[in-house]
DNA sequence: CCGATGTCAAGAGCACTGCTCTCCGTTGTT
DNA sequence: AACAACGGAGAGCAGTGCTCTTGACATCGG
């Protein structure tokens, strides 16, 4: 109805927006430089000028906050991961799947506090609110749909026969093994034969226990050039488990 | 020269001592409720019906309470993996190894907080003393153990030969991989092979990602039955390092 | 046996935290 | 232009880690 240019929302809406996201910066920058346990609201607002009771206008709360940056964080990961396969995406599985764990873990090296958020400890009174399992699963349905669906062409009978060369004969899968990650199977598009998704879960496991432990730090004493090591790691659990 | 259990220590020092042990259990049960970032002295304090200054005289920080928990944590984690390993330490490399990774697994389910508080994210600005590297290094130790000498009688080239097979002809090891991971190569006995360093880190990676992942959450909207799931794939990581 | 010595517990206090409540000026809306 | 909603600041509460001082106690030497 204004002359405003988001009609919907009138100025006032905009500016809090904005100061929202102001908020939001400092608070991204707080935590790469205390980590999330120790981020605080009145620092928060120090750093922008504001009263700290100010803050509690825009967040209700400090979990509020921090869930705004976990939001964030999955997205800045999921982005990331995306923006390395797509520099790959027409190369093979194989690279392409190398290429996502690079960024992955480049990704972590370069923000190693955000990681700590979305993949450390929980924080204790915290439970994460149901906006956090959406960008929660950028990257493992980045992973599935690299395995899921390499050859554009309606070939994935090569994919089923190399899966079914792993362990014992196609589709033999024990029925209580197979019912076990059935939540998963669920939100998978209809066809994808259980075993990829399941050597899938094991590459994203692996993905996620090499970038933690680097980022953690109990490599330290352990591996001397982690970069080298990692690209080995990855490319070689490929390997194992056929992802190509 | 007094009657005392102890002589070199005087009966100060021991009732010390016990209120040592009695201040770290009282903050091992406070760490069990509200997790390690949550941990108050204070509230040590109170369970043991003490001034919360007087724990200041026991341990010197917040800090030092928590060393004293990662240091027992390590420890106690260590134990569960070695016992279950021994109660099947006449069977196969395979059947071990599975005995390890069950045993650590239901360890970390048994005490999360503790399993995060030396598997997660760092504290802040905690620097880990040298006390934890010996604790730290158990469960490893134990695999490079399982892996590297399961044949008493010099039978050592069938490993080499397996390893080999897996990637390229037997010891032709890119000298750069080789060097990336020499310092856990210097504090392992000589005549480990390296490629099978190599993959008992990756198998000891997987362990951590997948115990991680379950105790983190990051496994309940994915897998149903966490106990099946992780035997199955513990047990076909093992096929697949060729660990046995 | 008594006094010197060293140890320990308690309390007050400092600077910090998350969060709530009240007060009040500004400002967009009608 | 009047109004009401909004957003800011400040005080205050209960909690934190940690330090310093004070006072009681036990231990040991002479």
């Amino acid at each position: 109805m204004t002359h405003h240019p988001t009609p919907s929302a009138g100025a006032r809406a905009r500016v809090r927006e904005e100061l929202t996201l102001l908020l939001a910066d400092a608070a991204r920058r707080q935590l790469a430089e205390v980590g999330g346990a120790a981020l605080s609201v009145r620092a928060v607002a120090r750093e922008v000028g504001m009263s700290s009771s100010a803050v509690f206008r825009y967040f209700p709360s400090r979990d509020a906050l921090l869930t705004r940056l976990i939001v964030d964080s999955y997205d800045a990961l999921g982005r990331a991961a995306e923006r390395a396969e797509t520099a790959v995406h027409e190369d093979t599985v194989a690279e392409r799947w190398r290429a996502i764990c690079h960024g992955v873990r480049d990704w972590a090296l370069a923000h190693p506090h955000e990681y700590a958020l979305i993949f450390g400890t929980p924080i204790p009174g915290y439970a994460a609110p149901s906006d956090t399992i959406g960008p929660a699963g950028r990257v493992p349905a980045l992973l599935m749909a690299l395995l899921g669906g390499p050859d554009p062409h309606g070939a994935g009978a090569g994919t089923a026969e190399s899966a079914a060369g792993t362990t014992g004969a196609a589709g033999a899968m024990d029925p209580v093994l197979r019912a076990s990650f059935a939540p998963i199977m669920g939100s998978l598009p209809d066809g994808v034969p259980p075993d990829l998704a399941l050597r899938g879960l094991m590459a994203w496991t692996y993905l996620f226990g090499a970038v933690s432990f680097e980022i953690f730090g109990h490599r330290l004493a352990v591996v001397s050039d982690p970069g080298t090591f990692f690209d080995h790691e990855v490319v070689r659990l490929a390997e194992l488990l056929e992802l190509a």
